[in-house]
DNA sequence: CTGAAAGCGCTTACAG
DNA sequence: CTGAAAGCGCTTACAG
């Protein structure tokens, strides 16, 4: 400890120390590879003893990016986003870049507060998963070229964007459900108009049942809150009405898990009783018991897209717009409900564990 | 549009085009009153029509504070740092702060490389949750005085702290199961040496233990990945071994939740069959079937103090350190076992349900 | 291989 | 109430 610290100990105290330009401990700093290896040793063992911390805040104002991003959610506490966040902070950590969180729980005044705060920042860019609402365009009518937002999980008409093919999930679970056995399936969570996701599973529901000669009940389309409580509501209106469907697909796994919970307290078993699909496979799906079969929309692959995605926008803005739809996949495990120990002996065995 | 806009319109384009000096549109940017009315209108036009954004990284290394706090978490997928993570944004927003998240995933060198990151971005303090292992001091041996540190969940020791009496809490579990006729109660997750947390539990269910005079057996102490994979596991392990245990306390609720799972794996009924108590009381714990008999460790209420906390400690850096240590509640729920008929009228209609 | 000077976009005393 | 100048801690050409 040579001397008191008063303040911040910046790159001239370096230079000072280390008795060379304030230009040259820069080089050292940064690894370029021209400065000479005595010179550079000593830079280095004075940065030691006088414990420097670089600066990226001034490094960002000169250079003109700042190697910081802005990650916008609607729900942390949905397992799919926490998923989805693990991910994308990978990625950019690897890329360098730091992550700039924030949460909106759906609430659109906190979005663009953020979205503001976070352009303020200057984060170099920013991916956003935007809340529940109709007219996007508002919030993100500024960016166009001028800054880079990419978009994941929810589209945003004109910006990048990666998420899944929502009709075409849609449709394998109801195929699925068909296949062994149900005849009369509900739809459950979400709100149309709110939602693009929604109204394109929506979509995929309907076009299946019209291709399997299911006449479409209205009445089994039932919407809900995006998360556990909304399932376990919504399923216990489903069951609890008149001509009761036999399954369910519901908008995400966690609503799935809302709904199992829902059927339990209504002292039915969920995978016997009553049939679920879920949406996203989450980790949790493979854990519960009785295993939840649902469409795949990997959280990690959706994440590393999304970050490549934006890396990718952040060095060449003028790009054209891009759109990455991922393809989903059937997951098939225990809780599809009664008709289907008829079909398949290997699940059939699991079914059997259960009692 | 009145001029091609080149890189970044700054204080200075607003200046020339409301003719005024930076200074004054620097006034009021910052809201400062001392500015004429006419004035103020004349520079606030001239933002809207350049489409001026604020540098806060600019005006950051004037003054010297960033207003962003980093915050290091080990596993942002585990509800119960979801829930803290949502209740620390909100409680910095308002504060005027931008969090920079970052998630370990229980990786020591991720957390210090992110620890070290954020102090250079520089961030004004930091919000940490450490990795599981020993000699916390190591990584945060040079945080003393000199930049504002503090932990929260896990303890770390010579820093700001906020969390519960693990001590307590694990007690007041076992004198339930106790009270409702449990006698053999194992204790399932997390690993003695590595989390201070398990050793106070611990403490707590041994200390409980021995005043209720039950004799302590090693064996039905397990330990357990913190996730739902563990509890899932570590509950098979306890229930096939020979002399099995009636109850489990489990370290957390994810873990009680995993464990839940286990126990109808093996086509038991938890709460029937089977007593199981979580810690912290997420909101999953209410919402499952049966609901989780747990302790409470309010994440938005940790959240709040250990933001409020940190905040504080910027404030005043030479402050005399602090620790918090918030009051354990039992939340009686349904997923106790089949003693607890016995016991309450209220409770057992709720059983009945299940039924 | 190394150094002096200018500049990134703000704010902060200090004059007037 | 308003303006000119200096400075926060870096990096970037440009000389030498």
């Amino acid at each position: 400890m040579g001397k008191l610290q008063k303040s911040r100990v910046t790159l001239l105290d370096i230079a000072a120390d280390a008795d060379v330009s304030r230009s040259t401990a820069s080089l050292v700093i940064r690894n370029v590879p021209s400065v000479a290896e005595t010179t550079r040793k000593r830079v280095l063992k004075s940065i030691k003893k006088l414990g420097y911390v670089y600066h990226r805040g001034a490094a960002s104002l000169r250079r003109q990016y700042s190697h910081a991003v802005g990650l916008i959610v609607s729900d942390i506490t949905n397992s799919f986003f926490a998923e989805v966040i693990v991910a994308i902070e990978d990625r950019l950590a690897t890329a360098g870049f730091v992550t700039l969180l924030g949460n909106t729980s759906e609430d659109r005044s906190k979005e663009e507060r953020l979205l503001r705060t976070m352009q303020e920042f200057p984060a170099d860019g920013i991916l956003i998963c935007p809340t529940l609402h109709g007219e996007f365009s508002k919030g993100f009518a500024h960016f166009g070229d001028v800054f880079p937002v990419v978009g994941f999980a929810r589209r945003i008409p004109g910006l990048d964007y990666v998420g899944i093919d929502n009709e075409q999930g849609a449709l394998l679970a109801i195929e699925h459900l068909y296949r062994i056995g149900h005849r009369r399936i509900a739809f459950l969570g979400g709100n149309p108009n709110h939602l693009l996701a929604m109204d394109d599973r929506l979509k995929g529901y309907q076009q299946a049942l019209s291709q399997l000669k299911v006449k479409f009940d209205p009445l089994l389309v039932v919407p809900s809150d995006l998360n556990r409580r909304g399932g376990f509501d919504g399923v216990q209106k489903l069951i609890k009405a008149k001509n009761p469907p036999t399954a369910v697909l519901c908008f995400n796994d966690v609503v799935a898990l809302g709904a199992m919970e829902g059927i339990r307290r209504l002292g039915r078993k969920p995978g016997v009783d009553f049939g679920i699909v879920g949406f996203n496979n989450i980790s949790d799906a493979a854990q519960c018991v009785p295993g939840l079969t649902t469409i795949e929309n990997s959280p990690s692959q959706l994440g590393e897209s999304a970050a490549e995605l934006l890396l990718k926008r952040i060095e060449q803005r003028g790009a054209p717009i891009r759109t990455i739809i991922l393809q989903p996949k059937l997951i098939v495990r225990e809780s599809c409900g009664a008709p289907f120990r008829n079909q398949n002996s290997q699940l059939m065995s699991k079914e059997e564990k259960l009692r």
